[in-house]
DNA sequence: TCCTACAAAAATGTCAACAATTTTGTTTTC
DNA sequence: GAAAACAAAATTGTTGACATTTTTGTAGGA
């Protein structure tokens, strides 16, 4: 029998476990933001106790997910639009680094899959509008450059901020016309990795974030 | 009588306290890397219970200064050359990325109290080889840069990470000649800053990390 | 002498109870 | 009827005790 069946949920890694059902339940919006969180509730749901609860918390306040105020409890982060450029500023930043170490790191032939996911499949996935299907290339796109980067820390640093500023990211693909020039940047990207181009990945991939920025910036009012 | 004062160490904000003390016993090397760090001893030694260390190293180990292994507990951390070369490309960028930011959001003039510090000032103590009052004008800098930089989150992400590579950034400075080509560089870039440019300041930053990471390389056999 | 097996000690992980603070609801007063 | 004052409930912060795991020390056997 396979360890840690017997007993359900408790034990060994119970704080990790709920961070990151936490975690996701936060990236996703499941618990908008401004939610409070009460330690009892999530200890009697998820059979642990406040303890634990409130060590997960801790975490997450690490990561800018939760917000505290002493004696009176954790909240789901709540940012304003600017905190939300701040966090696009480090994104595109530390985005960039991973993309060059790529370039540098990858061994030759490492993009040709990609290349060809973004060839037909993502024009069909621009043209009937499969936001999840762009989405979910792009993810991987871009683990595949977090692995070729071989830099240990980039993947910890960034992927707090990727949640934080995810449910914004969302929303700038489903902006007009966005999707197209989307995909024409990514190609470009794809040519500057294989082209082993790290300035060019510098270059287009502001363009782009500055871009989506500017999309958002246009429709800022549409409440979160 | 001003609040807090009566209870000396324990109460309102003891984990935050705890971290900051153990983090300046790391990061100024008093706790080397690898050191065993037992709850019982700093629970005694600092009076709090031991459940309130055990948030601290959790938020140290957050922080990348300390590392848990499950049921066997936590160590000061320590990096491989290999790590902390991972880190200096973190901190390179968006330490670029701050005094970009500096230089776009920076009001006129706000240069010129450092331009003066590093003219004169700094060619004595580059001539005297006053390393400490070299990085005291560069932490000052940064400092400034950080303020002008006006992004909420850089220096929260940032800081530990400079903690992490101090060590080795302390180490860069006594090396042969390190001293008077960095003030070249700081130079140029005050002289960037003052003039907005952007571009040239991502450009001689890297010129100036590329530097010191050669230099590191070059004597990286030296043991921490 | 070295290795293994076992027992004692120490350290970590988890939980439940207690204390302090804040929030909520009700009553009193003007 | 509204505001202030008080009391009760709920929630958070802290501590101490218990359970589990690892480490250390010792004895026995090849």
């Amino acid at each position: 029998m396979p360890k840690g069946v017997t007993k359900p949920l408790s034990s060994q890694r119970s704080v990790a476990n709920v961070v990151d059902i936490l975690r996701e339940k936060i990236a996703s919006n499941e618990l908008q933001q401004g939610t409070k969180l009460r330690e009892i509730e999530f200890a009697e749901s998820l059979r642990v106790s406040r303890q634990v609860v409130r060590s997960a918390f801790t975490i997450l306040e690490q990561k800018g997910l939760v917000s505290r105020i002493p004696n009176r409890g954790a909240y789901v982060a709540s940012y304003s639009y600017q905190e939300m450029m701040d966090l696009y500023d480090i994104r595109e930043s530390l985005t960039i680094l991973t993309y060059q170490l790529a370039a540098r790191r990858a061994p030759e032939g490492a993009w040709v899959d990609m290349m060809d996911l973004f060839g037909e499949a993502m024009e069909e996935a621009v043209r009937t509008e499969d936001v999840k299907a762009y989405s979910d290339a792009i993810v991987e796109l871009d683990q595949l450059a977090s692995r070729f980067a071989k830099n240990r820390f980039l993947d910890p640093i960034l992927s707090p901020i990727i949640d934080l500023t995810q449910v914004l990211a969302r929303r700038a693909m489903l902006l007009p016309n966005r999707l197209e020039t989307g995909l024409d940047h990514n190609r470009q990207i794809l040519q500057a990795l294989a082209e082993r181009d790290e300035d060019a990945v510098a270059r287009i991939f502001s363009e782009m974030m500055q871009v989506s920025r500017d999309y958002l910036t246009k429709y800022k009012e549409i409440p979160f």
